[in-house]
This record gives C-alpha cells, sequence and structure tokens, in this order.
DNA sequence: ACAAAATAGTGGCATATGCCAGTAAATGGA
DNA sequence: TCCATTTACTGGCATATGCCACTATTTTGT
C-alpha cells in the first residue's frame, strides 16, 4: 500500500494520529506495572503541575474539551488517585489535586516514563525530539488555531485565486 | 500554569495527543458539512487509497489495534460508505471497499480537506509542515518501535549507568 | 436589586481506541 | 492425514474524547 491516498498527502491530521497510536501503545507498556495508561499519567502531572486546578483550566493546557476532561477524570477519582473539592469562593468550581496515593503513584510512574523519555531522545535523536515537541507544542497553542480558522474563513470566501 | 510539570518536560507523547486533539478539533471543524469526522474521512481515504484491503492490512498501517480498527469500520458500514465483503481465497478474511456512496462522500470531504491543508501549510509554514509530516512518519514506522523497545530493555538491564 | 448573559460542571449519547477471550479458517509439521 | 499453531476477525468491557442539553452560580448591564 502506498503511504496514503496521493490526493491526501501530507495530512497532517492523520499523521499526528497515527504517531499518537504509536506513541501511546509504546509508553503505555513503558509505565505498564504501574495500572494506569500513559494518557492518565499525562493527566496526573498537569494536575500536580497546576497545584489545585480547576477542571477548566486543565481542559485549556490540555486542549480538550470540558466535558471529555471530566469523563477522563472520573476513573482516577474513582480509584483514589485524584481528588475533586468544591472551591469555597466560588461554589461552580471544584479544584482538583493529587491525593497522597496519587503522589506515590505518580512517582512511581516517573520512573518508568524516564526510560521511555531517554529512548526516545536516543533513538529518536535529542535535537529531533526537541524541535518535534516544539513543534506540536506550537500547534497546540490558541494562536494558532484562530490563525488557521480565520485563514480556513478567507480560503472559503475567495476560493482558489489563480496566482500571477 | 507552566507548560509542564518539570519532571515531565518534554514528554512527546503529551505533546502529540494535546496536538492530535487540536488538529482534530480543526479539521472536523472544516469538514464538518459531510457529516463525519476527520477520523472517519481518514479511513476512508486509506480505504480508498488501499483498493480492496483486509481489516489487518489497514489497521497495519494505521498503526492501529484490529479490533479497534473493526470498531471504527462499523459506523461507517452501517451508513453505506463502507463494505465488508469475505475474500473467497481466504475465508477468514474480509475486503473492505468503498460503496458509490463512500466515493462520492470521499470527494465532497477532500475539497473540504484542500482548504484545510492549505489553511495548514499557510499557517504552519510548508516547510516546517512537511518536516513536522516526516518526523511523525518516522515515528509510525514499525522500525522505530522496533528500536524504541529494544533500546528500553537495555536501559531497563543496564539501569543509569554513570558515563565517564 | 434584578434579569440577562456568561461560566463551571454533570450526564447522556456517539465515536475512537485498546486489551482479552473466543470462533473460524488456514498453515505447518510429524 | 491430523493436530498444534498461527492468522483473521468478532464481541465485550474499559478508557479517551467530543457534542449537546441541563443545572447551578457568578457576573454584568441597567
Amino acid at each position: 500500500m502506498r503511504p496514503q491516498s496521493a490526493s491526501f498527502d501530507n495530512c497532517c491530521n492523520t499523521a499526528v494520529r497515527r504517531a499518537a497510536r504509536q506513541l501511546g501503545q509504546l509508553y503505555d507498556d513503558v509505565i505498564e506495572s504501574s495500572g494506569l495508561r500513559s494518557t492518565q499519567g499525562t493527566l496526573m502531572a498537569v494536575v500536580s503541575n497546576a497545584g489545585a486546578a480547576t477542571a477548566s483550566e486543565l481542559a485549556e493546557w490540555l486542549v480538550m474539551d470540558l466535558s471529555a476532561l471530566g469523563h477522563t477524570l472520573k476513573p482516577l477519582i474513582r480509584d483514589g488517585f485524584l481528588r475533586s473539592t468544591p472551591d469555597p469562593r466560588d461554589r461552580r468550581a471544584r479544584r482538583i489535586t493529587l491525593t497522597a496515593k496519587g503522589t506515590k503513584k505518580l512517582e512511581q510512574i516517573h520512573a518508568d516514563w524516564l526510560i521511555a523519555q531517554r529512548a526516545l531522545l536516543a533513538t529518536f535523536g535529542e535535537p529531533e525530539a526537541f524541535a518535534l515537541v516544539k513543534a506540536l507544542d506550537r500547534i497546540s497553542d490558541p494562536a494558532f488555531a484562530d490563525k488557521f480558522r480565520s485563514t480556513v474563513q478567507k480560503l472559503r470566501e475567495q476560493p482558489q485565486r489563480k496566482s500571477g
């Protein structure tokens, strides 16, 4: 099979999803002994880093739908790794924090993650890996989304204008 | 919030998943009028390109679990875009093909996808976009997965060896 | 102060994706 | 030929993720 239909060549969306599946499988295997998935590890790391953020804040950083985040938080709360406590100053909001159990689990995951990180740098190349993360972060930037959307808008208003 | 916990800095897995969500939302919006998601568009494009591949072959190219692929094929078959016919030469296998309806739908999606592709190249930069796809394709290559796994193995056998 | 609008979450439904167990068929020896 | 193994798929269960509708609060405009 050719790498991809000529008509849909170089589709960044296709490529990024496929790579996400590949990396997900590789990282899941590495942290397998923790009993958690790499997606859950990421979520706990972000929660830990944020300290006591609201679901909205976490969703924004993760570029994730708020309700989707709520769904993914559920098993982690159910299993005692995370806690969701009402914010006394805004009774609509809840603050997401790590429990003691969650903190310990995150440390365990971190040890395994280090292996994965070293393996990635060694097999993909350090500068290449850093450049890749940088490019991906640029795509995840809300400013990129804004620019993309307004460009789509413009392209739709004046269809394929002949150059020259 | 800092870009990410210092301890989990430059996690390629986290970055690629986040970018996948972002691009997914952007591309889904662009092809929204088709009634399909960009993941489904990708799947149909791959099926079209493959001609009459088995689920196993499609799953391999997509770096996707076979049963996961089976699940995602279901709604497209149910809605008449794809067809799954038994292979007479190997009665375990089934050949996945586009229906006439699916072919027409894919053409419609392609027109929208072209807009998204032009917008991506314009906002992210052409050389940067091509380089990104190339890097992602390298990660999706089975050879990369093999190298990664064997490196993990080695790192586990001889933990952080002091250099020098 | 009050009503309209914005914000924060939750629950339901649908697709996306993975693992495991089970079925069916083909393949590879002895 | 016959059985063990491998291959192709299917179904069940769980998480991942998004959209929409709904509830509860807070904020805003007058």
